[in-house]
DNA sequence: CAGACATATCTCGACGTCAAGATATTCCGC
DNA sequence: GCGGAATATCTTGACGTCGAGATATGTCTG
């Protein structure tokens, strides 16, 4: 306690901000410049155990949420738009690859033949399963080193902000 | 207080996964997935409103980086590339288009002729200028819902996972 | 001062994403 | 059951980013 935390990165923009225009208020550049150049930076950490298991993150993400659907382990594409927050040629473009490498299967519904159905193989659920367990290890490790009060304070901070953004509303399944 | 809090994208996510592998601790993911859903969906705001004065976000960022340098508003490629956390080749091709605009002129230091300086124009800084107010209006209204506690949280939790990434170190000038 | 190493920037090719629109199918009102 | 609106997916072209390596310049060691 009592102890001056570190300055960060953010901290130098804001400091050179109140040199050239001091009358700004910066407040909320403090939040949100974190939010989202710690964003990346988690990502980096993430990326590099997805490499080590040969798997790009986009991959990764797709067969994650065909994973947790549950068996028989099949979304729509429709379904994976919203999950992922990617636009419908991505995850037509991502689909396509994954079939590529074995990891999914597409075909047609037959009730309603606008809809796809994507399924994760026995190969896919595999692929995912390898990684799964590095990767959650991966995240926790990151957060290892926040006490319990700040990890508390992240992730109420995260779930109002999510509140706020309307969260609640988008992605739905 | 006491009321239960609206279950976002995120609880659905960990509600599912508590239905096909309930021996996984998903707490770190609660916060992980947040971060980098909710930085996804705040720079979706953001771009908005860049596209209402004629802006990428990546040039906005880099006019706001030469800008916060103070007079003369100069940078070379190197600061540019570890402010913004892209690659020498990204911030090439940047700083090429934001030339071709007339927002920044290069050119060679002559004590070291390794070294380029980038350097705002009028116009460019007129650029910044005109869209900035609008950037930190719509930044503050983004944390407008938040009460000042969870404001607070969420920023003292950044801050802490500023601090475990070790960001610090990285960035600097 | 020559050679090796270090630094700064740029080039090139590949990739992932998006936006807009094309196509195919289903639903709905009459 | 017909025509138009709605829905689901795919196609296309453009763009921004990266990684690896090329080039040019500077520094250091002996």
């Amino acid at each position: 306690m009592g102890e001056t935390r570190q300055r960060d990165a953010i901290d130098r923009i804001l400091d050179e901000w109140a040199v050239q225009r001091p009358d700004l208020d910066v407040s909320a550049l403090a939040v949100i410049g974190r939010l989202s150049r710690y964003a990346a930076l988690v990502q980096a950490r993430l990326d590099a155990v997805f490499a080590e298991h040969g798997l790009q993150s986009w991959e990764f993400d797709v067969l994650s949420a065909l994973r947790r659907a549950g068996a028989p382990y099949e979304l729509t594409p429709g379904e994976l738009d919203r999950a992922l927050l990617i636009t419908s040629g991505t995850t037509t473009h991502r689909v396509q690859r994954l079939e590529a490498r074995g990891f999914v299967t597409r075909r047609r519904d037959n009730d309603d033949r606008r809809i796809v159905r994507v399924r994760l193989t026995e190969t896919g659920r595999a692929a995912h399963e390898a990684t799964h367990d590095a990767h959650a290890a991966n995240e926790t490790r990151i957060l290892a080193g926040l006490s319990p009060d700040e990890r508390d304070a992240l992730l109420g901070g995260l779930q109002a902000l999510g509140r706020v953004l309307g969260d609640a509303a988008e992605g739905g399944a």
